[in-house]
DNA sequence: CGATATTTGT
């Protein structure tokens, strides 16, 4: 028998970023029983390290060849935990940042984290503290459900923990990201105790929701009124990506002064940060001179300055700041590619996935969707049948935009069916799903499936609160005319958008907007044809001249109809009795 | 002791 290695070695190896083998942790653990040292408390804490090893290593997927047990199984082995051990191993799991280990979205981590907590919670011996819950209600906030937070923020509550601020913190943080902001705003106002984190987490939580507004009233509140905190660089990230969403240059300069003269460390999130903020307010230059002065570039600085001389439509330098960069992930190759399609070189955009393959990138969702769309504007069906079975062969999820980007593709392509297969087959739609089915199908001339398809869309209500705070409206119009444009005459149409406006309490346009689409269906459209031949689909408007082959394709369309004419003549019957 | 943060998409 070996001798049992050194408590130092012991703890070096469960103390390691990766997690022993369960087998491994076993016999470390056997060690670690013999030695005396779990008996506690002891200094260093093993029974902590030794629970957040078994946490993560019930997690870890490369074991998942043979069964996993349980994680209480594991733990039981250590019963009595302390509060801390528990701790420890919800934190441990909490950081494990992937979603490799787990199902989407973090599901798997955070199920075990709230396993834990459970065991916690029965253990009797052990309570939680307000060292558990910034860990929890974090990973609480990375599961798509809500339910279990709000259980988790109800022992908060329960503890009489709502004045520890790490903790008010991390619940204002939970509520931000998945229950209703006002939630949040209200735990902000309401709070005896606050600190720059939740000044950050509210002006952060904003501006992930879009509300940009509110987002920099705060922060210019929190300069004016609340000495007892500095805006830090986190501050200013939130504060300058809001300023970006507003698209306002001028207060983009104020703030990029606000650093400058308030010392705060410029660090390259935040100059990235300012760089996207530069481009998304029009301001290349900027971006460029702020590029310039970051020394030491991360992929995402690299990844703005593309999406950046993409905007501006300027891909040659788009594409030598992408050859330029010392390492590239997903991201890059992604904005390289959307450039490509947004500026209709969509040829580009299909050459620089096989690049990407040839680089053995993994391509993702994104880099499907835009695939797509490239399928889509150049007619490329055979490409988008098989960006489609890529799909179901590397099993990528279908998600809503990736779903919604292959009807429009089926759609645009000239095969409608299968258009109506995928809308069929989702199980995710939203507005823009819709509407890319109904301009589908107005578009190959099914009116009486579009009008279906328009009316079903508003008996499930799938509108007002889709986007915002009006869009929406706009999206059901465009449904809308394209309706009014195949058949002007029903009227079936302008009661349904009557009624839509009706539904989103906008009356007072109601009549106004009614006017115009009816100014609309008056209008004449040209009517359109399209054909597909080997992949591509050529599009015919009424005394369209503009094919590369129109004098041959109407030589032919004139050799067509003189021989239907000569047809009737030989039997005799006139063109309008056949049509 | 613990909480906040930047890039790609229909």
């Amino acid at each position: 028998m070996p001798p049992p290695p050194p408590p130092s070695r012991l703890l070096a190896l469960l103390s390691a970023r990766r997690p022993p083998p369960l087998r491994r942790l076993l016999q470390i653990h056997a060690h670690l029983l013999a030695a005396g040292l779990l008996s506690f408390p002891s200094s260093p804490d093993f029974s902590s390290r030794l629970a957040s090893a078994y946490a993560l290593s019930t997690t870890d997927a490369s074991s998942s060849a043979s069964p996993r047990p349980p994680l209480h199984h594991a733990l039981a082995l250590l019963f009595p935990l302390s509060t801390s051990a528990y701790n420890a191993a919800i934190r441990a799991l909490s950081l494990c940042d992937d979603d490799r280990h787990g199902c989407r979205g973090g599901g798997g981590i955070v199920h075990r984290c709230l396993s834990l907590y459970r065991a916690l919670l029965r253990s009797g011996a052990a309570r939680p503290d307000h060292l558990t819950f910034p860990f929890l209600l974090k990973a609480c906030a990375r599961l798509q459900e809500r339910g279990y937070g709000d259980a988790v923020l109800g022992h908060v509550l329960g503890l009489g923990l709502d004045s520890d601020v790490f903790v008010v913190n991390a619940a204002m943080h939970f509520l931000a990201v998945r229950g209703p902001m006002e939630d949040a705003r209200k735990l902000f106002d309401q709070s005896p105790v606050r600190d720059l984190v939740s000044w950050n987490t509210l002006i952060g939580g904003y501006v992930r929701r879009g509300i940009p507004g509110e987002a920099l009233e705060l922060f210019w509140r929190m300069v004016a009124e609340d000495a007892s905190v500095r805006p830090d660089e986190v501050t200013m990230i939130g504060a300058v990506s809001g300023c970006g969403q507003l698209r306002d240059l001028e207060l983009g300069r104020r703030l990029h002064g606000f650093v400058e003269s308030n010392g705060v460390r410029c660090t390259v999130r935040l100059m990235n940060t300012m760089m996207d903020m530069y481009v998304k307010c029009g301001s290349l230059e900027l971006a460029v001179s702020v590029f310039e002065r970051i020394e030491h570039r991360t992929v995402v600085s690299w990844t703005t300055m593309i999406v950046g001389y993409a905007k501006f439509g300027l891909m040659d330098d788009a594409r030598k700041v992408f050859d330029e960069m010392p390492e590239r992930d997903v991201f890059p190759w992604n904005a390289l590619m959307t450039g490509y399609v947004q500026c209709k070189q969509c040829k580009e955009a299909l050459a620089l996935f096989h690049e990407m393959q040839e680089a053995s990138v993994e391509p993702d969702e994104i880099t499907m969707v835009n695939l797509l769309t490239a399928c889509s504007h150049l007619g490329a069906l055979e490409m988008g049948m098989w960006v489609h079975r890529y799909i179901e062969k590397h099993r990528l999820v279908i998600s809503v935009a990736l779903g919604t980007s292959l009807i429009d593709m089926y759609a645009k392509c000239g095969n409608i069916e299968k258009a109506i297969h995928v809308f069929k087959e989702i199980p995710e739609k939203n507005a823009l799903t819709w509407t890319a089915m109904i301009c589908g199908l107005a578009n190959h001339g099914l009116a009486y499936e579009a009008i279906e398809h328009f009316r079903k869309m508003i008996d499930l209500g799938q509108q007002p609160d889709e986007i915002t705070m009006h869009g929406n409206i706009s999206l059901g119009e465009k449904a809308a005319m394209k309706l009014v444009e195949i058949d002007p005459s029903d009227s079936g149409i302008y009661v349904l958008l009557a009624n839509m406006y009706a539904d989103a309490n906008m009356r007072k346009k109601a009549d106004k907007v009614r006017a115009m689409m009816r100014h609309l269906g008056v209008e004449k459209v040209p009517g359109c044809s399209c054909i597909e031949l080997n992949g591509v689909v050529h599009e015919f408007i009424v005394k369209d001249k503009s094919h590369t082959d129109a004098d041959a394709i109407y030589d032919c369309l004139h050799e067509i109809t003189l021989q239907i004419r000569h047809t009737e003549d030989l039997l005799n019957i006139s063109a309008t009795g056949v049509v």
